[in-house]
RNA sequence: GGGCGUUUAGCUCAGUUGGAAGAGUGCUUGGUUUGCAACCAAGAUGUCGUGGGUUCAAAUCCCACAACGUCCA
């Protein structure tokens, strides 16, 4: 079964009929009996171009914005929804996406599965949302943007519970009194289309709300969740109804500017400032005046409507694109060559697009995003890049950080931001420094790669062009650019190359996804109560009775040696993994069983202790941990907030945990930054954190639900990652660190004792490492750092203030030595072999030097460079050595008598034998080797009588 | 998280089937020149990223690691 058609009284009341569309097969409601297209086909044409259906509104830009999204959610706000403040666009919260790409991402998972609390109910919101999976078609559809505001009124009944707030009939009614009373548009404008929505194993009806050809908003009405037995079938899966019923709405809020404004694109509405502006920049209206008979109005007009019935998505190659547009403009009247077309639309996609990149940029950086070359810091490296280039193309001289600041000051006026504007500033400059050693090094890429490339080839190999892009970061337009500077005048990119690389990436992609299921420790947990975890009433707590509840055995091939059960208990200090620290170790004893504890996991709501025997289910064990252990994980855990909040006040507001590690040798702290940390900055912050051990006298523990937490503190509280369920526990450190985290803290941070960074390291560009020794740990590594410099001092003899001007001089001096020791073997080898001594003789005008030496082969290589390199006396030389099984090394002068006469490798092969060796080589120079150092002798004469000596 | 690339003189980079570590530029000295630029001559500069392996022989082939870069999710 389907689902059933959606038919309601405010339909029938505001006059309107269902009618099924002929091209899309779906039902749809219009108040035109005749209408046979929903509104949003291929045939429905936008019809609000130079002709505004939302009337009222003769502003633009951000004032557009602001009075648009104050009329959506005052209406709202009226008819008992609650105003709620807008999410960052970094959706710290999630763990499965880096971006806030809907409103309704804002309560997932917990609050659209049930588990938490909304905010409000119901409520309004008015979304900014990233998506960059569009980014390819931003100014060239006309209507694509990475960044929008989604703005929405969401409800969470609970019918199950007696809460239903409202359904269809009043959300749909509640729309159409927006759309025709707030924003004054004719009934018969609109259409109703039902088309069910499904995602996330979630699914239910829905209702697009079109406008004069576009899709304005969006109704879904979730109830449904994906379950093999379900009764409801929708698109090949099946659905049952769940406890949870939510309306999910999404208004789009640029979309409404655009039918308000009328404007040939949606970018001169909400970006009509920076549009113009850089149109004067590129000096758009002298590329227009070259043609004074086309009607670029009449063109841009055309086009926009013909955008909003071509499907224009990323991928879509320019070249067809353009094929297929003049062939429409064509059929429509509108008169343009093909030169006319490149020339105006070229430009204008890409002045269209920077201010949507610099939007989205803006927003990200705001909300704290250090770029970088891996996960959600390369999205905004990569719309920084992007944004970069469509400059380059645009020929404009203007700095990133000068785009961004104006792009601020008209666009984002006033709005809070978490990052500070010279922050956001700073970073984007480093951007472009980045981009621009990138190009400059593109540039000698390109002059290595394309050596064997004819300078006349138009077609450069699709693998040159895929790694170049993928290894290199060189675009292929970026490649053609560079290509022509270099000499290769005629290189182009054949039509279709774009796509077939987007192609290739997707398919790689696909492949990656396949990931590895972390193996279970055990086969079951039986229904048992989950474990009190005595270690948040009492963090000091070192012992404790309980009772077995379960004896498992474990599976799995990562276990510690000698374990072989999980022991169960109703309650327990001992820690499982968690949060970055380690699982406490130490003993579960009965009165006549010791096991040693060898690890602490957490499965669900179980902790589970791996010991190497078993208890019997219903034992009463006695439980104590190795509190020595604890005692220094609880330090570097501690003292890993910390440091982590010194960071943030030291270096900025990006400072965000990327990730962290708390063993008993150290702790490990990744924060984002920008730069590299030098031995100054790791200095202030591990100052700062010394001082903040001494002025807190105690850390601060609380439960809250998640409702209130994210309401209080914000979402940096997720520095650790987004925790799951509704209760949170906060550690907080005055107001120095404030964070989600279920570790062991110390109650006094004065505890730790003293907190050292030991060094810094980056994980990935953007991320930098801090390692971390507190307590215990930090004495330990004070001592060992010191035995090292005495043993060090030890060897030479000297304090050790002294070694580094000692090893200095030490290092050069033997560098110096070695080189004199080199001298001064050749210049022995010149000495046997000069005036006619006994290792030398003279046959027909060559010198023959054939003697034993010691040294390995590069060290032979030198003394033979000695005989054999002047040209002015040809010689043949053969040189053996006893090192290594016995070397021996042949060459004779190049280019002279001694070459011509004389075939080292022939010569090598036939004396190698009297070493048992090979060897091989040119025949001006052979080498080889053997087994026996004693034959050495042998061969040495052998070759003597060989050339006659 | 995954893929790819790079690592050789201060800098930019060559280095072919494994067989004598190179070029350009910069540097030093000298010459030329009022001076600069330019030119001429001579000279110095190397842990071939690190650690293993294969081989008589490794910058080169194999493995691991690291740093840097880059693309994608």
């Amino acid at each position: 079964m389907g689902l059933p058609p959606i038919d309601l009284a405010v339909f029938k009341n505001e006059g309107y009929v269902r009618n099924q569309c002929r091209i899309t097969a779906l039902w749809f409601w219009t108040t035109d009996p005749t209408r046979d297209t929903c509104g949003d086909t291929a045939e429905d044409e936008y019809t609000f171009i130079g002709a505004p259906l939302i009337e009222g509104y003769s502003m633009r830009g951000k004032a557009l914005k602001d009075s648009m999204r104050e009329a959506f959610l005052s209406f709202f706000e009226n008819i008992e929804h609650t105003r709620v403040e807008p999410y960052p666009v970094l959706a710290r919260w999630r763990d499965d996406i880096h971006l806030t790409i809907a409103s309704i991402a804002d309560f997932q998972p917990h609050v659209t599965s049930g588990e938490v609390e909304p905010p409000a109910n119901p409520l309004t919101i008015s979304q900014p949302c990233i998506r960059l999976t569009d980014v390819d078609a931003v100014g060239r559809s006309g209507r694509h943007l990475t960044t929008f505001e989604m703005m929405a009124h969401h409800v969470f009944n609970r019918p199950d519970e007696g809460k239903m707030y409202y359904w269809m009939e009043e959300c749909v009614q509640y729309c159409h009194d927006l759309m025709t009373k707030t924003f004054n548009i004719s009934s018969k404008e609109i259409t109703y289309v039902e088309n069910p929505w499904c995602g996330g194993g979630n699914a239910g009806a829905a209702v697009e709300v079109i406008v004069g050809g576009l899709e304005l908003a969006t109704l879904v009405f979730m109830n449904l969740e994906e379950h093999p037995k379900g009764d409801i079938e929708l698109k090949g899966d099946t659905y049952r109804e769940m406890p949870l019923q939510i309306i999910d709405t999404g208004y789009g809020l640029e979309r409404f500017c655009w039918a308000a404004a009328g404007t040939p694109t949606i970018y001169e509405a909400i970006y009509p400032e920076t549009v113009s502006w850089l149109k004067e920049l590129v000096g758009f209206s002298s590329i227009t005046s070259q043609w004074p008979d086309l009607d670029l109005d009449s063109l841009l007009g055309e086009m926009s409507r013909l955008n909003g019935i071509m499907n224009i998505e990323p991928g879509v190659d320019a070249e067809e694109l353009r094929t297929t547009f003049l062939r429409r403009l064509d059929e429509r009247g509108v008169v343009v060559t093909p030169e006319q077309f490149t020339a105006v639309t070229e430009p204008l996609s890409k002045i269209y697009a920077i201010p949507d990149h610099l939007h989205a940029l803006s927003n990200m950086l705001g909300d704290g995003l250090v770029p970088s070359n891996a996960k959600a810091g390369y999205l905004a490296r990569m719309l920084a890049r992007r944004t970069l280039r469509l400059r380059d193309d645009l020929g404009l001289e203007i700095s990133l950080s000068e785009l961004a600041q104006h792009h601020i000051s008209v666009n984002l006026d006033g709005q809070a931001m978490k990052q500070t504007h010279d922050g956001l500033l700073r970073i984007l400059q480093l951007e472009e420094d980045r981009y621009g050693e990138m190009i400059r090094k593109g540039g000698h890429v390109i002059t290595t790669q394309f050596k064997d490339i004819p300078r006349d080839t138009e077609y450069l190999p699709d693998e040159l062009l895929f790694n170049l892009n993928d290894s290199h970061g060189l675009a292929p337009d970026m490649v053609v650019t560079l290509a022509k500077n270099a000499g290769w005048k005629k290189v182009q990119i054949r039509t279709g190359f774009a796509a077939e690389m987007a192609e290739r990436h997707a398919r790689i992609a696909k492949q990656a996804a396949q990931s590895v299921e972390a193996k279970p420790f055990v086969e079951h947990i039986p229904a048992l109560p989950a474990t009190h975890a005595l270690y948040y009433d009492d963090v000091q707590q070192k012992e404790f009775d309980a009772s077995v509840l379960a004896c498992l055995p474990l599976i799995g091939d990562d276990l510690p040696d000698g374990a072989t059960h999980a022991i169960l208990l109703d309650k327990t200090c001992f820690y499982p993994e968690g949060g970055g620290q380690e699982g406490d170790y130490g003993r579960l004893s009965t009165d006549s069983i010791h096991h040693v504890v060898f690890d602490t996991q957490k499965v669900g709501s179980h902790i589970l202790h791996f010991v190497g025997g078993s208890f019997e289910t219903g034992d009463l064990v006695h439980g104590s941990i190795d509190w020595k252990r604890r005692k220094q994980l609880m330090d570097h855990h501690t003292a890993v907030h910390i440091v982590g909040g010194a960071a943030r006040r030291i270096l900025g507001p990006h400072i965000y945990q990327a990730g962290a590690n708390k063993s008993v040798d150290s702790g490990r702290l990744d924060i984002t930054h920008f730069n590299r940390l030098n031995r100054d900055d790791l200095d202030a912050i591990e100052s700062l954190a010394n001082e903040v051990l001494g002025q807190v006298q105690r850390t601060e523990k609380t439960e809250l639900n998640r409702k209130d937490a994210d309401k209080k503190y914000g979402f940096d509280l997720y520095q650790g990652g987004a925790p799951k369920g509704n209760s949170i526990r906060i550690l907080r450190i005055s107001d120095h660190d404030i964070q989600a985290c279920g570790g062991t803290h110390h109650d006094e941070p004065g505890q730790i004792g003293s907190i050292r960074i030991v060094r810094s390291a980056a994980v990935q560009d953007g991320v930098e490492r801090l390692h971390i020794v507190a307590g215990q740990a930090a004495l330990d590594y004070a001592r060992n750092q010191d035995a090292l410099l005495r043993k060090a001092s030890d060897i030479f003899g000297i304090p050790s203030n002294d070694l580094p001007k000692t090893t200095e001089r030490f290092y050069s001096e033997w560098k110096e030595q070695r080189k004199t020791i080199e001298q001064l073997e050749a210049e022995i080898v010149r000495l046997r072999t000069s005036g006619g001594g006994s290792d030398s003789s003279e046959i027909e005008g060559v010198r023959i030097a054939i003697m034993e030496v010691t040294g390995d082969l590069k060290k032979m290589t030198k003394m033979l460079k000695e005989l054999t390199l002047d040209a002015s006396q040809p010689t043949l030389a053969v040189l053996g050595s006893k090192e290594g099984g016995g070397k021996l090394m042949i060459a004779v002068t190049e280019n002279t008598v001694a070459s011509e006469r004389y075939d080292a490798v022939q010569l090598l092969r036939e004396i190698a034998p009297h070493i048992k060796g090979g060897g091989g080589g040119r025949p001006t120079l052979a080498q080889g080797g053997g087994s026996h150092p004693e034959g050495l002798d042998d061969a040495l004469e052998a070759a003597r009588k060989s050339v006659g000596a």
